[in-house]
RNA sequence: GCUCGAGUGGCGGAAUUGGUAGACGCGCUGGAUUCAAAAUCCAGUGUUUUAGGACGUGCGGGUUCGAUUCCCGCCUCGAGUACCA
């Protein structure tokens, strides 16, 4: 008389596991380790939805197999505590996000004042073999403190090219203090000033700093954002889809801020390196290759021209060519990081001669010469050009005059040497296909690029500026959706091809990008469209240095197959010989060289936001300075207010508690700042990413938490993550920042491995099936747009006649609608204007709607106010007044949401079915990478099985539990269970988990069928389902008579002897298809199978006097008669 | 546009060193049981048909005795990416 009663055998069971610890990890242990790690999930208030355990689930069934494989199995879980959702609630109502966090986690009253469970509970109902002993919280100070510590430790390290490893900043310090940095090879910030030892002990402690901070693997610097006002925060570029905030959907704007980053480009070959190395579906690497955006090509230097003189210029300088004044004057001469248009250097005398000039430019201009003014010494002088053409004898005298009055000095010639000159003055570009630098016709520079402001000549300014201003204010979203636009300006300047001297407009175009390469371009209109189209939209003449390729239309951007020509000692070759050649020429040039260039940008680190670590750093001078690693954790302060100040500064400028005193070593008031001791600390705090780069070591400790992030013998005995399973979204993000962060802790000798997740797998999303109940509304003749709303719904049936046009000629049906119109709104002239109906389909609430489709109309009615007094119209349009007829609710797959009104929740799957139930149909689904689906109607199937299984073991008086201990009669039963153990054993080792449910299914259809009863076959099978439905199989486990948990029972073993079949039924056929089959020996020979299969009465049937061409045989297998 | 993945009954899906297409489950149909319903059990269920068969794994070709599986060309859907020089 027990039925399957599943909530209490599942409640008993949970709270054993529990109370024995069944699942804790040793991490002393004579047994193999298996790591089983799922992405940490963030605890949002919405709870879970039954999308959400697919991965928790299918992990846990791998856990759990490895566990009865003999495995010792870490398999923790925790949560990625910080983030925007709970700072955007604290900002919305003062709570505080750590509070609502552990709500979320633990229960309580959340925001909406709803008693809620939180996610703890839900997950320990589904039955997961979770340590929970282990459990992180990337929120927790105790957590945070490691955060903290191994930032320090990046901001505590440099990268070494030559022995391809970071190293501590100490030895960089050493190194400096001897040599300088004139043989460093690091990865560093552009431009660094070369300084040798003697320089170095000399600089001061402040400029030691600002160099060393241009070499750590986190630096702060001026670098260019995505800033969104919305949310007050810089965005990570994988934290921007489509142009908008990930999350919120909010626009981003390009901006200049001091930011702390991360310099991942440091890691880049290596992360690309180690993709060989790892278990990852190919989609998955293949996106963090294109991110990591590898390209092979050569740099090559363009000197720009001296601009030629306008008109005005050449008059003026008539006059003062040749020491005509008495002083030597140069023309188009650089001072500092402008040219002028003339110079007198023993008087330190600027002349400039401008065209028509405009205010903004004015405000240049003074910039400039502020600058020329106070740095240099220079008094300017500014002519324009009516001026030197129509009095150029009153700009002569004005000249004299100041000469007169100006000091002589010395003229040292140039201001500095020629061939810094020449590095100010060319641009650099990057291209992969340096083989056709003699198909170049211009080049075009970034709007942002340094130089255009520099080159830029008098009569091109204007234009420049304007689409300078312009390409600014667009938005990142803007630039993206209109890629077809060509524009573009000419700057006025002239570059100087390398080998052919020839003179190459240079222009500046959106479609270079700042950010990538050197943010300038060699153009190639025969080789590469966009020049191609950029050059034919401003008459840009088109070389041709394909030989036989027809450009006119199209560039040929194609490598293979091509032979180059009008192009010098390039000609005749090949795209491989060529780029050679033309790579040894550059460098013995001096131009250019061989060079890598990657697409990854370092990562920004700083977020303006308060729920977040704390950087343990603090401002002296300016300068950043870490806190001692010993009194970490830094703690978040408390702040009355989650927003920006009112300066705009990050929340955490709200603190009234946020300074470092240096000789306390700890946190004190504000009003402490001296600038000697106490010193304001870092205001912005880190991103999402910075928590989950690193928990999957913190797993590995248990004892040492507060001592160690994980201590050498965890770290030694884990190693790695054997098993990952998560989502595909962030492939991009926290997979490759994890990596990063790992190889960067391997280098530093924190950790002994390279790569955090040796195997993973994306778990697809589970879809929800919304429900729609059609809203009818009338067309209006007059006004389109009009539409006079119903409160009538109409049946699916219905709908599909009226969306497709088709007439519905059902008086009773328009008589309803017209009378409701009427009764409700509008008169009677009204509805003669309405000239159809349309619909509108609304989403109603799955809970609402039952197994075939029909929707509860009372509920519905109930749900919400406006529907009290709908009108229901049936599938046969009469209206709905009884229950004979029925609303039929249409379908449609959407991502499982709570605004769509689909979610499952799977607590009410639990209650309803149980959690075994739950767990066999998510994995039933389909498979596991797979998006795929929910429909709750068909848990009925895996449920029936789960009773079915119940009753195998039940077939006393009763339904009582027996088991027959005396050998199963017959082969029948233990061949099914050999079949199963293989078969289950294969599906979950190739993580074909609906497959094997499958087989279950059929183990227990067929042992059912033949009433087993033994306990040779039911208790492997006990074992065999475990992983699956733990609960069960522990209740069963526990009537066969163990005290044990089955949890570590021994996998069944398979033998093959129980399934070797003496015969075969063989399918026959005649050519190719199948006619009837034959069961025939598997011992006999091709021979015999073929007369077997010739004497048989069907073939001479099928063959209808015909003498076969040809017999086919494959034993085992098939039997094929050709003719 | 580029890269990757996927197209099989009414639905989720199964089967690939090429060998009986549609396992298993849902749904549907009929039956048993029941006063009735639920639950349970049994049978049927790709399409079509003149009941022998014919057709059938997105479309069109090809290789083969035999193709969902291999090759060539296309179509559709989904995901990622966005002027990367």
């Amino acid at each position: 008389m027990s039925k399957y009663h599943f909530n209490e055998i599942e409640a008993k069971w949970q709270e054993y596991w529990a109370k024995n610890q069944t699942f804790k990890a040793e991490n002393l242990s004579d047994k193999p380790k298996y790591y089983v790690l799922d992405m940490f999930p963030y605890p949002s208030g919405a709870g879970l939805h039954v999308g959400h355990p697919l991965g928790y689930i299918a992990s846990d069934v791998y856990a759990r197999f490895k566990r009865h494989q003999g495995f010792n199995v870490l398999h923790p879980m925790g949560y990625d505590s910080f983030g925007l959702p709970a700072e955007q609630y604290a900002i919305q109502t003062g709570q505080h996000p750590a509070e609502t966090t552990k709500v979320n986690i633990e229960g309580g009253v959340d925001k909406n004042g709803n008693e809620i469970e939180g996610y703890r509970k839900q997950l320990d109902r589904i039955g997961f073999s979770f340590d929970w002993s282990r459990e992180v919280r990337t929120s927790n100070p105790e957590y945070y403190k490691w955060t903290q510590w191994i930032f320090l430790q990046l901001f505590d390290s440099w990268y070494d090219k030559d022995l391809d490893k970071a190293r501590s900043i100490e030895e960089l310090r050493i190194i400096f203090s001897s040599e300088g940095n004139v043989k460093i090879n690091a990865v560093c910030d552009e431009g660094i000033e070369r300084f040798i030892a003697s320089e170095w002990i000399d600089f001061s402690e402040t400029k030691k700093q600002e160099i060393l901070l241009k070499y750590r693997l986190t630096y702060l610097a001026e670098t260019e954002v995505n800033w969104c006002p919305q949310l007050g925060t810089v965005l990570a570029n994988d934290e921007i889809v489509n142009g908008v905030s990930e999350r919120g959907g909010y626009p981003v704007v390009r901006k200049k801020m001091k930011q702390w980053s991360m310099r991942i480009t440091a890691y880049a070959q290596r992360l690309l390196d180690g993709l060989n190395e790892i278990d990852w579906p190919q989609p998955l690497k293949d996106s963090q290759t294109n991110w990591i955006g590898r390209s092979k090509g050569a740099t090559v230097k363009f000197k720009v021209l001296p601009p030629t003189p306008t008109q005005a210029e050449a008059k003026l300088w008539g006059e003062l060519r040749g020491k005509k004044l008495g002083y030597k004057f140069r023309q188009q001469h650089p001072i500092d990081n402008y040219i002028v248009d003339f110079v007198c250097l023993e008087k330190k005398l600027i002349i400039e001669v401008d065209g028509e000039v405009h205010q903004y430019q004015l405000e240049k201009d003074d910039e400039r010469e502020l600058l020329l003014k106070e740095k240099k010494g220079y008094k300017v002088i500014r002519f324009n050009n009516l001026d030197v053409l129509n009095n150029l004898q009153t700009v002569i005298s004005k000249i004299e005059a100041i000469l007169q009055v100006l000091p002589s000095g010395e003229d040292l010639g140039w201001d500095f040497p020629k061939d810094e000159l020449d590095e100010k003055f060319s641009i650099e570009v990057f291209t992969t296909r340096p083989d056709t630098i003699f198909g170049v016709s211009f080049m075009v520079l970034a709007p942002e690029h340094d130089l255009v402001s520099k080159i830029t000549t008098a009569e091109q300014k204007e234009a420049v500026e304007n689409y300078v201003e312009a390409t600014a204010k667009r938005s990142e979203r803007e630039r993206m959706a209109d890629v077809k636009t060509i524009s573009g300006v000419f700057t006025g300047a002239y570059a100087e091809h390398p080998f052919s001297g020839e003179k190459l407009p240079i222009w500046i175009g959106d479609y270079v990008l700042a950010g990538y390469g050197t943010g300038a371009v060699m153009s190639v209109p025969c080789g590469d469209q966009r020049d191609h189209d950029f050059a034919k939209h401003f008459n840009i003449p088109i070389p041709n240095i394909f030989k036989d390729v027809d450009i006119s239309e199209e560039a040929y951007s194609g490598k293979e197959n091509i032979t180059i020509t009008n192009s010098d000692f390039l000609n005749d070759l090949t795209y491989q010989q060529a780029t050679e050649k033309i790579t040894t020429a550059l460098e013995e040039k001096g131009i250019g060289e061989g060079k890598i260039n990657y697409r990854l940008r370092d990562a920004v680190f700083s977020r303006q936001r308060y729920w977040g670590e704390p950087f343990p750093i603090y401002y002296k001078d300016g300068m950043p300075h870490a806190i001692p690693t010993e009194y970490l954790p830094l703690r978040l302060p408390e702040v009355e207010k989650y927003l920006p100040t009112e300066t705009g500064e990050p929340p955490l400028g709200r603190a009234t508690k946020w300074h470092w005193d240096t000789k306390k070593c700890s946190v004190v008031s504000n009003q402490f700042a001296d600038q000697e001791n106490v010193f304001p600390l870092e205001l912005n705090t880190m991103p999402g990413w910075a928590g989950s780069s690193w928990y999957f070591f913190r797993y590995m400790e248990s004892e040492k938490r507060d001592e160690v992030f994980a201590s050498k013998e965890a770290l030694d005995y884990w190693q790695n993550v054997d098993l990952y399973i998560g989502g595909s979204e962030h492939a991009t993000g926290h997979l490759l920042y994890s990596r990063f962060w790992v190889k960067f802790m391997h280098d530093r000798g924190l950790v002994p491995v390279e790569e955090p997740f040796k195997k993973l797998i994306n778990q697809g999303m589970i879809l929800g099936e919304s429900a729609f109940a059609y809203k009818l509304v009338g067309l209006n003749a007059n006004y389109p747009n009009f539409i006079h709303n119903t409160n009538i719904f109409v049946s699916k049936t219905l709908r599909n006649h009226i969306v497709h046009n088709k007439e519905w000629k059902n008086d009773d049906f328009l008589n309803i609608v017209k009378g409701n119109l009427k009764s409700r709104l509008i008169g009677q002239s009204i509805i003669d204007k309405i000239v159809g109906f349309t619909i509108i389909p609304l989403h109603v609430d799955v809970s609402l709607v039952d197994i075939h489709n029909e929707l509860n109309i009372k509920t519905f009615r109930n749900s919400r106010e406006e529907y009290k007094n709908a009108i229901f119209i049936s599938e046969n349009g009469i209206v709905i007044d009884n229950n004979n007829e029925k609303y039929i609710v249409g379908r449609e797959v959407e991502k499982m949401s709570k605004s769509k009104y689909n979610v499952v929740n799977p607590d009410d799957i639990c209650e309803q079915y149980g959690a075994d139930t739950l767990r066999l149909y998510e994995m039933f689904l389909g498979p596991l990478e797979q998006a795929k689906p929910w429909n709750t109607a068909g848990i009925t199937g895996v449920h029936g099985f789960l009773k079915k299984l119940w009753k195998l073991y039940h077939s006393g008086e009763n339904e009582s539990f027996y088991m027959s201990d005396t050998p199963p009669s017959g082969a029948g039963g233990l061949k099914t269970l050999h079949k199963t153990i293989k078969k289950v054993q294969e599906d979950i080792e190739e993580f074909s988990f609906n497959t094997s449910v499958s087989s279950f299914m059929i183990a227990v259809n067929e042992l059912s069928a033949e009433k087993c009863n033994a306990r040779e076959v039911l208790e492997p099978l006990a074992i065999l389902i475990s992983p699956y439905a733990p609960h069960i199989a522990e209740e069963l486990w526990n009537k066969l008579g163990h005290s044990e948990s089955v949890s570590t029972a021994p996998f069944p073993k398979f033998e093959e002897k129980y399934l070797v079949e003496s015969s075969k039924e063989y399918p026959i056929s005649f050519n190719g298809k199948m006619r009837f089959t034959l069961e025939l020996p598997l011992d006999l020979s091709k021979d015999e199978i073929e007369s077997a299969v010739m004497a048989h009465e069907k073939t001479a049937e099928y063959l209808e006097g015909r003498t076969p061409k040809k017999v086919i045989i494959v034993p085992g297998k098939i039997v094929n008669i050709v003719g």
